[in-house]
RNA sequence: GCCGAGAUGACAGAGUGGCUAAUGUGACCGCCUGCAGAGCGGUUUUUCGGGAGUUCGAAUCUCUCUCUCGGCACCA
């Protein structure tokens, strides 16, 4: 069975073929960090991170690069109207992205370069593409990438014609123009005197937006990639750009084999994005559901569509995602009483069915909806077997592998209830529990109602769910 | 202007030629229960934006119309 996956590059889905067998060069854009990163950057993080995840489990070696993005006019501008030092901005905002990230349960990458840490190799690749004349530096002290000399590859990544560009909104007059083409872009910017800015052999200044990719991605991964990947604004020009940079520089074709690039996140069908000033950061969200619930509510929609934000589509997915906690901590459960007995009750087949179909889903271009889908119907089956047919411990510890192993990859089956939870989490002790549990089930063989009710009520109120099932008492904290 | 994505049941959202169109949420009914929760079974759901065509057969292919959204030098 063979992964298939859509690249922007050919517009088409494609048979999943690394450059060099089993290895996977992976880059991945990361944020610029003059603020806290918001929904939009999650929903793309997190993308990638199951992307990479898969890929793993189908045995690639992966290298996964993603950088970080702390020197930019953005970062400069903000900390100019803050005050702050722009060094000082970048590391808090890096951070944030940071804590955000872990918060989510997006893996580390192998590599996080910083842009600041690579302005001599910026350099020097700059003047390696000014002496290869693919690009020219300016009495000003700029240096662009001479795009006049390979017009016959504008386009080649966002399939626009020249004349399209020229004609777009886009056309626009820069304020400092001394490039000789319309379409040619900064590798170099000059800096004035009061900014942060390094020396270079054209002058003191600042590295231009795309070069950073392309010098990082080459050292870290390859000079060529397996995947690159983005958010979806970031086909043009910023990937097209890193693709002239890094072939002129090489000599080599193509610079990443796949492009993927995942949808955006929008609010009320408009797109979330600092610029509009409708965006929610990571950490609002965060304050209101558990990660889990946001890295479901990502998950639970291919990461090629558009997403619409809204907290209704989260509560669902809050709902969505605990009929599956509830499984498996039915399971759990369930071994607790479980006999040893290794009668079949077909729980081995049913696990190798659903792994068949997920593996199908996400061969598809990392169908993750319809991979999830495969779960709810094998939550309902498991949760059948197991009040029906009392399956022995063995087959149910084996459920509950099966479980964690499709976790590794999508990161959503963790029960994180307990760390958000507004309330306080009971400060009693198992023993204390037991013992008003107790005393409740004394209050219904009495037939007590008001006492058992007051007592599970308190239980409530303290962060601990009661529920009387046939074979007695069951409690979970929420 | 140029380029692209999409329109599926109350809602969300899979499905690209063929058994009764996944799955989740909601609503309703039933089982279980003192009640609740969780779970299970069922209904909402012969229907895929409109029209025409291809085909034995189309949500799926072709044409056309309508509408929505996005990109086009800040952006995940």
């Amino acid at each position: 069975m063979a992964l298939r996956v859509y690249n922007t590059l050919t517009r088409e889905t494609e048979d999943f073929v690394p450059l060099h067998g089993k290895k996977v060069n992976m880059y991945v854009c990361g944020p610029t960090v003059y603020d806290h990163c918001h929904l939009g950057h999650a929903r793309s993080y997190v993308s990638f991170d199951v992307i990479r995840r898969y890929l793993i489990y189908k045995g690639y070696d992966v290298n996964y690069v993603s950088n970080i993005t702390d020197v930019d006019d953005k970062v400069i501008n903000r900390a100019k109207e803050s005050g702050e030092d722009t060094f000082e901005l970048s590391r808090k905002f890096t951070a944030s992205f940071e804590e955000d990230m872990h918060a989510l349960g997006v893996m580390e990458p192998d590599t996080r370069p910083k842009v600041t840490e690579h302005i001599e190799d910026i350099i020097d690749t700059v003047a390696l593409l000014i002496e290869k004349g693919a690009a020219y530096s300016t009495p000003k002290g700029n240096v662009y990438y001479d795009l006049e000399k390979s017009a016959d590859r504008i386009g080649i990544l966002s399939h626009q014609t020249v004349e399209g560009l020229m004609e777009g909104s886009g056309c626009r007059i820069d304020v400092e123009d001394d490039k000789r083409y319309q379409l040619d872009f900064a590798l170099w910017k000059r800096s004035p005197e009061n900014e942060t800015r390094w020396d270079s052999p054209w002058g003191r200044g600042r590295p231009g937006w795309h070069i950073e990719c392309s010098v990082m991605s080459m050292k870290y991964c390859s000079e060529q990639l397996d995947i690159h990947g983005g958010g979806l604004d970031l086909i043009f020009p910023h990937h097209e750009a890193e693709i002239h940079q890094s072939e002129s520089c090489t000599g080599m074709h193509p610079f990443s084999k796949y492009w993927m690039h995942n949808g955006f996140l929008t609010i009320d069908k408009e797109k979330m994005s600092k610029s509009l000033g409708n965006f929610f950061t990571i950490k609002e969200v965060l304050a209101k559901f558990p990660p889990g619930t946001i890295r479901f509510f990502i998950v639970y929609t291919h990461y090629r569509s558009t997403i619409d934000f809204s907290e209704e589509a989260l509560v669902e997915a809050a709902k969505a995602r605990k009929r599956l906690l509830n499984t498996i901590s039915n399971v759990k459960h369930a071994v607790s009483e479980a006999s040893d007995n290794d009668d079949d009750c077909g729980l081995s087949e049913l696990i190798d069915e659903t792994r068949t179909a997920f593996v199908e889903s996400m061969d598809d271009d990392f169908n993750t909806r319809e991979a999830i889908g495969n779960f709810f119907v094998f939550s309902r089956k498991i949760n059948s077997i197991i009040t029906d047919e009392k399956p022995g411990k063995a087959e149910l510890e084996n459920v509950l592998g099966f479980f964690t192993e499709i976790n590794n990859v999508l990161g959503i089956f963790e029960d994180d209830s307990k760390k958000t939870s507004e309330k306080e989490s009971s400060d009693l002790s198992d023993e204390e529990i037991r013992e008003l549990i107790e005393l409740r089930e004394k209050a219904r063989i009495d037939r007590d109602w008001a006492t058992a009710d007051s007592i599970r009520d308190e239980f409530k109120e303290k962060g601990i769910i009661i529920e009387d099932g046939k074979e007695g008492v069951r409690w979970r904290r929420i």
